[in-house]
DNA sequence: TGAGTGATCGTA
DNA sequence: ACGATCACTCAC
């Protein structure tokens, strides 16, 4: 069977859904007419106003305001001066959530992710049903995975730090 | 364990 | 305009 691109619809949903749904599916980047595929491995789950360790949880701001549109597009952002973090936004309009892509099959690290595929603040705000240059296929198939806490949102308080929104193959 | 690095956002 | 903060990585 054919791997397909996914819908719209598969990311119009709420993030702690799609984060463990994204594992074993494909992240396929185009440059140059090259087009290389990625085993998803790892993910987290940032959700809406309330969770404390989401950009979100901080106000609709120019950075954030992507996070507030329907699922399906990309939030990028650079941290620590060096490193540009790739999200996908899901549920509905109005309601911030997002997926952070943390591990690759063979890339480990959200950091080096964007590094060795070449993804920037250019790719901020865009559509992985619509994009001709990054979007995610379906292998139709199931994996198993474990959860952990998140990574490195001390800051966030006892409750949301602690909270297992790590999504990962193991 | 801590330096590097710069956009972002609150406080003015 | 300034300064604190930061979903990280690498070298020590």
């Amino acid at each position: 069977m054919m791997n397909s691109r996914l819908s719209k619809d598969f990311f119009i949903r709420d993030a702690l859904e799609v984060a463990p749904d994204l594992l074993g599916k494909l992240l396929v980047v185009k440059t140059n007419d090259v087009i290389s595929k990625f085993t998803i491995y790892e993910t987290e789950a940032y959700k809406g106003t309330d969770d404390l360790a989401c950009h979100a949880s901080k106000g609709r701001t120019k950075r954030t305001e992507i996070m507030f549109h329907e699922g399906g597009v990309l939030y990028m952002y650079l941290i620590y001066g060096m490193y540009w973090m790739l999200n996908i936004v899901t549920a509905s309009e109005e309601n911030p959530q997002a997926v952070l892509i943390r591990g690759l099959k063979d890339i480990e690290g959200p950091g080096k992710i964007t590094r060795n595929l070449g993804l920037n603040g250019s790719y901020n705000g865009e559509s992985l049903a619509d994009s001709d240059r990054i979007w995610v296929e379906d292998v139709h198939a199931k994996v198993s995975f474990k959860t952990s806490p998140r990574i490195n949102i001390d800051y966030a308080g006892d409750y949301w730090k602690n909270v297992p929104w790590r999504f990962f193959i193991s």
